[in-house]
DNA sequence: AGTTTGAAATACAGCTTGTCAAGTGAAAAT
DNA sequence: ATTTTCACTTGACAAGCTGTATTTCAAACT
């Protein structure tokens, strides 16, 4: 998006300017008031943004909303997650991995709300980023779990697949909301939880 | 909701078939088309009705899929969820309450997953019926955990509180669908997956 | 100086929701 | 048998939204 090859930095930069004032724009109002409906009209106004701007470099609705996923992804995401996953113990990867996500869904909070929300009412309407991102994370529950069997770390009667199967059910995003706004607990907190559950659940 | 009282029999009859025209019409377009977004216009013309006529009946949009969640949950929730939680065992309540509960939930699941992301992005716009049936559920889980301390059925270092949590979060629609949908499992293989995950993390 | 181009302005078609006024036809009351 | 009641229809309306197309502007580049 917005990808194409400038020579000109100063009209590259404002372009670039332009792109993250929009996205911030909508960010802040998805904090503000998370259960109220959003038109683009909104955004581009709190942006400092003519409407037909948003779809001229965002392409849609949709676009609009699949960049913020992935941006935020992106920007809240990568460090401390990576590290969790290097660790050589996996059961260091696993706590480490739940307390890394569980961080990243805080810091998103209401907006992973919306975003998760519109995308299981219609995937197209955020333009599939969150499925994208789904599939990632399905794909680090099957090698958390792999890394478990691996280094014997699984009960007996415990396969790699159910491993993956509840892993994938306890980092999702639905579960730490449960805990964090259904009762009110603090990350901390929630991490206990989730590490505690998946380590009686799973482990030796 | 409909509540006028009537002495004539054959008026309220078809006031009442005409109800239950449109929340059939509207569930089925909920199963039929999960992902899309629905017009009322589009209820009433599956119903048979003039749009007007479904403001005048259910007062809203929000109404309308209020009555419709509350309807679900009756005719699906009952009869299943009250026995187990009357078995006197607490052992039981959990395994039975548990497998009661995704019944329902799979039975409702393309209308359920409507109804809880329409809920989380606004509670207004199904009229609150969700926020209610969720403090309900909330009620149950606390009911379950007390029982489960009080027949001394709880780990040593789990707190009825604790047990409560997580009770909270296993017996979500959220964990259901992650398993159901989201890894494809049958009705049982859920069960089997939500009850043991519970044991273990809470029962001695 | 002349050209590119990011963004604005404006207007449009099409779809929503919600409300309102007036009308119809069949069941109920008398 | 006639009148009343009422569930429902019809048609119209204001207001808001999305998405697109056209034209214009001014800053940034060559």
């Amino acid at each position: 998006m917005a990808a194409r090859k400038y020579e000109q930095r100063l009209r590259a930069e404002r372009s670039e300017a332009t792109r993250r004032r929009i996205l911030d724009a909508l960010e802040q109002r998805l904090r503000e008031a998370p259960t109220q409906p959003i038109s683009i009209e909104e955004v581009a106004h709190r942006a400092g943004v003519a409407r037909t701007t948003i779809y001229l470099v965002f392409g849609s609705r949709a676009g609009l909303f699949d960049a913020l996923a992935t941006e935020l992804w992106n920007r809240a995401g990568l460090p401390g997650l990576t590290e969790a996953v290097a660790h050589p113990d996996a059961r260091e990867h696993l706590r480490g991995g739940l307390r890394a996500g569980i961080q990243i869904y805080a810091a998103l909070r209401d907006v992973a709300v919306a975003l998760f929300s519109m995308s299981a009412l219609d995937p197209e309407s955020v333009g599939g980023a969150i499925a994208r991102l789904e599939e990632r994370r399905w794909g680090g529950m099957q090698h958390l779990a792999r890394r478990l069997g691996e280094q014997d770390l699984l009960r007996p009667d415990v396969t790699v697949e159910e491993a993956a199967d509840v892993l994938w059910m306890l980092a999702s995003f639905a579960s730490f909301d449960a805990l964090y706004t259904g009762r009110g607990m603090s990350t901390d907190e929630v991490a206990r939880v989730l590490v505690t559950t998946a380590e009686r659940t799973l482990c030796r």
